[in-house]
DNA sequence: ACTGGCACTCAGCAGTGGGGAGTGCCAGCA
DNA sequence: TGCTGGCACTCCCCACTGCTGAGTGCCAGT
């Protein structure tokens, strides 16, 4: 049904309305690509195309435009990722590696995605439930006061100020420290959160209440939901090359950037760093994006997944470049965040 | 020159543009205000604040618009702070008192100010280098590794672990963290970072690199310039009820959102909370924001002003609603900081 | 199976011609 | 002196028209 030809006129189409953003008619087509074939012939591949739902007329007599569905196809079999100029990696990797906190990782990493992509870029924060735990700190600050810190594996480092009374003493203090690394480093946070939970049973009835105090604390730091929320977005600029269905596209995506809860659901699961998630127009779960797609990816150190980075831009966009792009971002803010 | 009609001429066209978008003639003019004289007069009145250039006519035979000349006349002097509701007082208060720490705090505020004015928000967080010293922490997490935790009078945690070698025993720590206290506690943060500068002098040759080096990293924390560049903003989806105008006009501000340091610049020097910064069109620095206005004010506990807060939105807009708005918001968001 | 030719369609553009909102000016009136 | 009604004028906006050209579908021929 489609021989490697009306692949070929497919995959034309898509090249000329992304560079063009105007229908693109049988003879311009062969003009510009060495079809080795008539304008004829090729009309009547489109006419097939068009049968079997790739392509669509705005108007009788104008020329074909790509569907939803034959950007699907197209990225599905009809490209290869086109690789990142030398200079473009080199560029990403210094540009990264200056980061001097998990803050400004995620901050560069946004604002790299943008200017890369020319698109908005969307960054979601390490998942704190999702990583694990690397070291806990419990200190006396002051008598009956203490300093609890978590730093989990993604570099996020969380405090709390704890009142306890009675006062615990250094060594008891030192005890629990101890015995609370024992049990969660490593661990996932959920994971930790479960094994320390019985923890004030080893201790004398007079400390209980405030050993489980300072437990029920690092539990709620460890399954703080919240900042699994977080997003950094950048390139919002790159909306207003969007063109000319300027009010009725542009208006949608704002609103989805300003609604956190929308975001996470446009980048989806977190799915390993080598997979890449290419959602287009109404393949994606909100009506009023039609016009858009989402290309993104997990990222985490080593193969671990800790959160979702990608960018949102038009249907009519540049697939084999962003994925390129997209991709290339990921391995090296994993890699940055491996290090650390 | 001008006597009182024209001034209410003036402030009708006023109200009548930002409500419309339309050019306002003189008929339409006396029809929906009482101003009780003929249109002819109006147009008397009309073509002498044309001259005085605080109307203009985008076509002969067109009606008039404001200039910026116009709109600055009319924050001035012909406008009273119109009072929210007691609705919108008690939302802003409930909304904002639900925030757990800082960070929600200035995203709560962002939210509310972008709802109520319906326009962008921009809140600058809380400066470092400009709040005080509340409480400075030191301590061992392991040999040779110390945990700096820096707590200021906004509420902002900052900390910094340090590798030191040779080890401080813990006599020392304390000792260093008791006169860290004492030099800085209650001092704003670049005079606190004066006065530990010289501290390492009082300790024991051996000690003094290791103190040396905690003092640099305390100070390079109160001096941290970076965190005082952090902006949230909210309600870009706002722009898109840009209107007509839009190319022009959305594209410079969606670039200004990106670049920081171009809103740090626009929320201007950190004015008292009593103060209101109105600045209109060609009086922003930025000559692409020519049809853009920013109403901003200072903000922070009591009578400190830590940082700046407000609104980005066309030139045309409700000026006496937005400030009034911007105004409440930083009241709230200083009252919830002071209480914390 | 591909090609050239042909008739047909229709978006886009430029030109045209009212209609209407708005203006400036002037003479008259309190 | 200041306000008003009237009037001629300007010119944007809109709807209509006709034309052009890119593009199509189909068919007969190779």
């Amino acid at each position: 049904m489609l021989d490697d030809r009306k692949l070929d006129v497919l995959r034309a189409i898509i090249e000329d309305y992304v560079s063009t953003q105007e229908p693109v008619g049988s003879k311009a087509l062969v003009e510009r690509h060495r079809l080795g074939v008539s304008p004829a012939t090729v009309r009547n591949d489109m006419a097939v195309l068009e049968d079997e739902g790739f392509i669509a007329q705005p108007h009788t007599s104008a020329g074909r435009i790509p569907t939803d569905k034959g950007y699907r196809l197209f990225v599905d079999r009809l490209t290869s990722v086109k690789p990142l100029s030398a200079a473009e990696r080199r560029a990403i990797s210094t540009f990264l590696e200056g980061a001097v906190d998990l803050d400004d990782v995620v901050q560069r990493t946004v604002r790299m995605l943008a200017q890369l992509t020319r698109q908005v870029a969307i960054v979601q924060y390490p998942s704190l439930t999702r990583s694990t735990v690397r070291h806990v700190e419990l200190v006396t600050i002051a008598p009956g006061r203490l300093l609890l810190v978590l730093i989990t594996s993604a570099g996020r480092v969380e405090q709390r100020v704890i009142e306890v009374s009675p006062a615990l003493d250094d060594a008891v203090v030192a005890d629990v420290r101890a015995r609370l690394n024992a049990l969660a480093i490593g661990q996932r946070l959920a994971d930790a959160a479960v094994n320390v939970e019985s923890l004030a049973d080893a201790f004398d009835p007079g400390e209980q209440s405030s050993v489980s105090k300072i437990v029920a604390i690092l539990v709620g730091a460890f399954s703080d939901e919240r900042s699994d929320e977080r997003i950094a977005i950048g390139g919002t600029a790159n909306l207003a090359r969007f063109g000319e269905g300027f009010d009725s596209s542009i208006k949608p995506i704002l609103e989805a950037l300003e609604e956190h809860v929308v975001l996470l659901k446009l980048l989806g699961e977190a799915t390993s760093p080598s997979m890449m998630t290419v959602r287009i127009g109404h393949e994606l779960p909100f009506e009023e994006l039609s016009a858009t797609s989402v290309v993104a990816t997990g990222y985490g150190p080593g193969e671990e997944t800790l959160a979702n980075l990608g960018i949102v831009g038009p249907t009519r966009m540049d697939y084999p470049g962003t994925i390129a792009a997209v991709r290339a971002v990921a391995r090296y803010v994993s890699q940055i965040l491996g290090e650390s």
